[in-house]
DNA sequence: AATAATTTGTGACAAATGTCACACGTTAAA
DNA sequence: TTTAACGTGTGACATTTGTCACAAATTATT
C-alpha cells in the first residue's frame, strides 16, 4: 500500500519510490496523547508536523484570557506555527492535541536541507505556501463578508467530520463568536 | 540612482545589474487614472502589478451590495488577485485606482518563464509568498482577537500615510466595520 | 463663482452579539 | 459507584454595532 504521505505529496508532484524514501528519511515519527502540546507560546517552532491520525488545534489567548482558535488539524494536514517556523521567531500560539495523535514531523534544518537537495521539494513547498495563502485570503474574505451563521454553515458543509470530533465551544472560538451565540444559531 | 524595483527585490535577494536588467525585461509599464480598474470580477488576473506610484484598493461586494476591502496597495507593494493569478481562475474581486497610478506589471506567462529561467527569482517569489501568508495569518489573528478600535489604532500606527490618502469609509470597510462605527471610535 | 458630489459626524433606534447565571446531561476520574 | 469536571442549551440583560436620516464641511466639476 502506498504511504499516505507519498499520496499526499503526489497530489502536487509525482515521485519515484526512491525519491519518496529519501524524503521520508528526513522525517521522524511521534505519538502524542490528548491534551499534550506540540508547541507552546514563546517557544520557537522548530518542527512542521504532518498528521497521520488524530486532531489538533492551534490557538492563542487575548488579554482577557479568552482562547481563539486559529486552525484545526486533522489527518493529512500540516500543522505548525507558520510564522514562527519560517522566521524561526518566538511563537505567539499554542498547538495541542484534541485526540490521541500519530504524527510525522520534519525539523526546520531538515526542511532547509531537503529544499536545497531536491528541487521537487522546493516546488512542493512553494506550491503548498501559495495554496495556504489562498486559503487564508478566503478566510479573511469570509470573516469580512459572511455573518457568523453563514460562516458556521459553510464550515459544517466543508468539514462535517469536525463537528463529531471537537466540542462546539472550539468551533465557536474558530468562527470568532461566543459559544452561546453559536448555540443559538440553529434556532 | 538604483531602480526602486531592484532595491525592493534586493531586500530579499542580491542581484547584479545584468540580472536586474534581465528581470526588468519581463515587465511592462503602464499608467492608470483615478477610478480606472486593473482587474474586474470574473476576469482572470493575468498580471501581477508592482506599484511605482499611487494607491489602489482590491475589494468585492457581498449579496447586499456592500463593498469590502481586502487590501490596499501603495508604493513598492505588489497587487493582484492572488488566488486568480496563481490558479488562473476567475477572480472574485475588483482592483482599481484610488489615485492616478504608475505601475509595473509582469504577466503570468512571463513570471512562470522567469521562475524557470532564474532560480533566484523562484526563491524571491517563494519568500514573498511565505511572508504574504504570514501577514494574512496575522490579519486573521487580529480579526479574531482585537476589537474594531484596536484594529483601527493598529492600522493607524502601521500605515499613518494611508489615512491622509484614502477616505475613512474605505478604512472602515477594510477593518470590517460600518463607517459610522469607525467615525465614533475616536470618542 | 456657483453648483454638484463626496466625505464625515451624529442622533435615534433596531439588530446582533456578549456576558452572566443556571440547569441538565454526558464524560472522566477517584 | 460516586463524585467531579466538562459540554451544552437557554433566559435575562448589557454592550456593541449596524442602519437610516440628516446636516455640515470638504472637494470636484462646470
Amino acid at each position: 500500500m502506498k504511504h499516505p504521505l507519498k499520496q499526499h505529496i503526489e497530489e502536487i508532484i509525482k515521485l519515484t519510490d526512491e525519491e519518496f524514501e529519501f524524503i521520508l528519511s528526513h522525517f521522524e515519527t511521534t505519538t502524542k496523547r490528548k491534551y499534550q502540546y506540540i508547541l507552546q507560546e514563546n517557544e520557537i517552532a522548530d518542527k512542521e508536523y504532518w498528521i497521520v491520525k488524530g486532531c489538533l488545534k492551534s490557538y492563542f489567548f487575548d488579554e482577557s484570557g479568552k482562547e481563539h482558535i486559529l486552525q484545526f488539524g486533522m489527518e493529512n494536514w500540516w500543522i505548525t506555527d507558520y510564522e514562527s517556523f519560517i522566521k524561526q521567531s518566538k511563537s505567539k500560539i499554542n498547538i495541542d492535541c484534541i485526540e490521541d495523535c500519530e504524527l510525522l514531523y520534519i525539523t526546520y534544518e531538515n526542511r532547509e536541507k531537503l529544499t536545497k537537495e531536491m528541487h521537487k521539494m522546493e516546488r512542493f513547498w512553494a506550491k503548498k505556501s501559495k495554496f495556504g495563502r489562498i486559503a487564508l485570503q478566503n478566510r479573511i474574505l469570509s470573516l469580512l463578508k459572511n455573518s457568523s451563521k453563514e460562516r458556521y454553515e459553510f464550515l459544517l458543509e466543508q468539514y462535517p467530520k469536525l463537528f463529531q470530533r471537537v466540542p462546539k465551544k472550539l468551533i465557536a472560538s474558530y468562527l470568532g463568536v461566543s459559544r452561546e451565540t453559536l448555540s443559538r444559531l440553529n434556532s
